[in-house]
DNA sequence: CCGATGCTTCGGCTATGATCGAAGTATGAA
DNA sequence: TTCATACTTCGATCATAGCCGAAGCATCGG
């Protein structure tokens, strides 16, 4: 009778408002633990906790025993990208609030997605790296000779990646943009680079903070403001 | 406090049974009366009208009315992109059941995504045609000039989709597959185009069902035979 | 051994919402 | 007009599940 796997088990877990609040808490990549989430959610302790061992069982969730903390972060990517995905539909059919304050346009600027830069950030990195030719390919993108030695360049070990079970570069859809930004292990490693760097800095929750260098080494690092005008179309 | 649009209205309309079978019978684009629907559901007619209701002021569906029926469609293509996206993820977490029937066969090999192609077949069509050259780009894809030609020699009227608000090529991600296959406008388009030469012809439910001269032109068409063997990594 | 902290389990309360029978409204046909 | 079909609305029932207080484990520090 029915085709297709069953979306409404998983689709009610997230439809409960605290476990919403717990998935989009974790959705920058971090481990957090049963309190954590308990506050991020806004219910008691006992609350989460039962909310959490559902989530777990679903396998969204993966737990971790660290002494007398219990860490939980998302089971994976596929999770989080499935989350702003809902989030861009929410956007479109208007469930969302008013929400127009500060922290929301920080938020559309630059933040994490998982474990990757998302917003004009990451949708500009993307179209940057693709103009130069440094990424080719549509969904399963692939790096190009230029592009290997860009990142490596950049201080990127990409052998290191491409040992990995995870693929190197995905594209990830961004709720805010309505364009791809970029995921998968180049994404995360290029974030975390730029946190080394000095580039870029985490704020509050899943915020994104560019430091003046961060933008100017940005920018000319994938050629923005060359492409910026000429894109308008 | 909160972060981004709430999914979890969203989310919560989804995880009702009735709803997401509601759902997954539109996904095929076609648009069904409140008693078709129902009786998809496995709900009362009088159920199913409460849940349509829903999921109309939500602006998840679109009511049409004609006589005395109404119609409901998935009020746009970002929607059945959720549900698949929701899908895969139910499959990777295992909430799917056993369901390795011969119908669950046919549907991974070719199936109807809203309104076009997927399953094997719509990601082989994908892959073919950047194989080509036809189709460039990641997840906004732009047709090339060779592109242009070949689709207009299909059959198709590009200039007709080019005008509309719709995007041409679109990625739509494939729970089956795992990668995209061809959405849009031109996705739609190429699929009635096969449906109207008799490549292909609309089973039960959302099966896709191939003829034998379908099979021949369609790889002919986008030269699966000769990629196939030299794709294995 | 003790107490403190972090978390889980249990039990009972409560609210939400899914469901259907029955009655009401609109459209179409005779 | 009269009847039938397609659908909506109302009302009542009932099950589910979210929630928290309280008690029970486990781990850490002393």
């Amino acid at each position: 009778m029915k085709e297709g796997p069953v979306i409404a088990s998983v689709a009610a877990l997230l439809g409960d408002p605290a476990r919403a609040n717990i998935l989009t808490a974790l959705m920058d990549g971090r481990a957090l633990t049963v309190s954590e989430l308990a506050e991020a959610a806004g219910v008691t302790l006992q609350t989460a906790s039962g909310h959490l061992a559902k989530l777990d069982a679903a396998n969204l969730l993966t737990a971790e025993k660290q002494g007398r903390h219990r860490y939980f972060r998302l089971s994976g990517p596929d999770v989080a990208q499935v989350l702003e995905a809902l989030m861009g539909l929410a956007q479109r059919t208007g469930a969302t609030r008013v929400r127009t304050g500060p922290k929301d346009a920080a938020l559309r600027s630059a933040r994490i997605c998982y474990d990757h830069l998302a917003g004009e950030r990451g949708v500009a990195l993307l179209k940057g790296a693709q103009r130069q030719g440094l990424i080719k390919g549509e969904k399963d993108m692939i790096l190009t000779e230029k592009g290997r030695a860009f990142f490596a360049d950049f201080g990127i070990d990409l052998a290191q990646l491409e040992k990995g079970r995870r693929p190197v570069c995905r594209a990830c859809l961004d709720w805010s943009e309505r364009h791809s930004h970029l995921g998968g292990g180049l994404g995360a490693a290029l974030l975390s680079r730029m946190i080394e760097t000095g580039w870029v800095r985490r704020d509050v929750g899943r915020v994104l903070a560019f430091t003046c260098e961060g933008v100017e080494g940005f920018e000319a690092a994938f050629m923005l403001s060359a492409g910026k005008d000429s894109e308008a179309a």
